[in-house]
DNA sequence: AATCCATCCAACCGCGGCAGG
DNA sequence: GCCTGCCGCGGTTGGATGGAT
C-alpha cells in the first residue's frame, strides 16, 4: 500500500550530491519546512520527500551543531537516556543543535562502548539522582529524581567482575529493573517529602533537565 | 602496497500517531 | 467510524574511512 520512499527502483543508499543540498537548501529558504512529499518535485530532486525532509533536518538545518560531543553534552545524554530511554528525538530537544541521528549514534558508538567497559547494561542503566527542573504549565519546579526503585536488588544477574567497581565513575551508576516510577523530590520544599511521580504520565511534560555538577559518588 | 577488519555515521525502512475528508 | 496521506520516530543498513596486519 505505502509508497516506496526512493524513486531508484534497486532503491540504494545514495549520498546527496552538493547540488541536491543546495537545490534543498535554497527551496526551502524559499518555502519553508514542510509539505516534504510535494517538495521533491518542486525543488527538481530525484528523492522522496522523506528523504529530503532527514537530509535538512540531521544535515542542513543551519541551526545544527557538528563536530564532537562535550563532556557535559555527553553527560547530559546519560542522564537523559537513563530517564527517557531510547527516546532520541526527546532527548536531542535537549541539546541545542543536535539531531536525534547524531545523538542516537554517538550513543550506539560512543557512550554505550564506554558503559560496557565500564561494566554496565547500558540498555538498563540508571543514574541514581538526576538534578533538574520540570515546567507543569507555566510554573518551572526545581526537582530531584530518584532512580533507586529497587535499592535491595540482588546483584546477581550480571557476575560482572568486582574489578569494575576499581572505576570511579563506573560507582555512579547502577543496573535495576525498574520502569518509569521515580522519585522525584521538591528541592524547594524544607521538609523533603517526596512525592512519587509516574513520568508517563506527564506525556507533554517540559522536562528541562539542566546540567549540574552533581557529586553523587565518590569521585575523588 | 595490499588486504582485512572494525568503526562511524549518513541514509533508509517500517511503523505508529494524527489530521482531514 | 473508516480511509488516506503526512509527519516524525526509532531501528537498521551499508558505504566510507582509518587502523592493523
Amino acid at each position: 500500500m505505502r509508497r516506496p520512499c526512493s524513486e531508484k527502483p534497486d532503491s540504494q543508499k545514495r549520498s546527496w550530491s552538493r547540488e541536491e543540498d543546495q537545490k534543498l537548501i535554497d527551496y526551502v529558504q524559499k518555502h519553508g519546512e514542510g509539505c516534504w512529499p510535494s517538495l521533491p518535485q518542486a525543488a527538481g530532486l530525484r528523492r522522496c520527500g522523506k528523504s529530503c525532509r532527514l537530509r535538512w533536518l540531521n544535515y542542513l538545518k543551519p541551526d545544527i551543531k557538528r563536530g564532537d560531543f562535550g563532556e557535559d553534552e555527553e553527560d547530559l545524554i546519560i542522564r537523559l537516556h537513563a530517564l527517557l530511554g531510547n527516546r532520541w528525538s526527546l532527548i536531542a530537544g535537549r541539546l541545542p543543535g543536535r539531531t536525534d541521528n547524531e545523538v542516537k549514534n554517538y550513543w550506539n558508538s560512543h557512550i554505550r562502548k564506554k558503559l560496557i567497559q565500564m561494566g554496565h547494561d547500558p540498555n538498563n542503566l540508571r543514574h541514581r539522582l538526576i538534578k533538574g527542573s520540570i515546567f507543569i504549565g507555566t510554573t518551572a519546579k526545581s526537582i530531584i529524581i530518584d532512580e533507586e526503585a529497587n535499592p535491595h536488588k540482588e546483584d546477581d544477574d550480571d557476575d560482572e567482575p568486582s574489578n569494575n567497581n576499581n572505576n570511579p565513575a563506573a560507582k555512579n551508576l547502577q543496573n535495576d529493573d525498574d520502569d518509569d516510577d521515580h522519585q522525584v523530590f521538591d528541592e524547594s520544599s524544607s521538609t523533603s517529602k517526596a512525592t512519587k511521580l509516574n513520568l508517563n504520565a506527564f506525556p507533554d511534560l517540559n522536562l528541562d533537565l539542566t546540567l549540574t555538577t552533581y557529586h553523587h559518588c565518590s569521585d575523588h
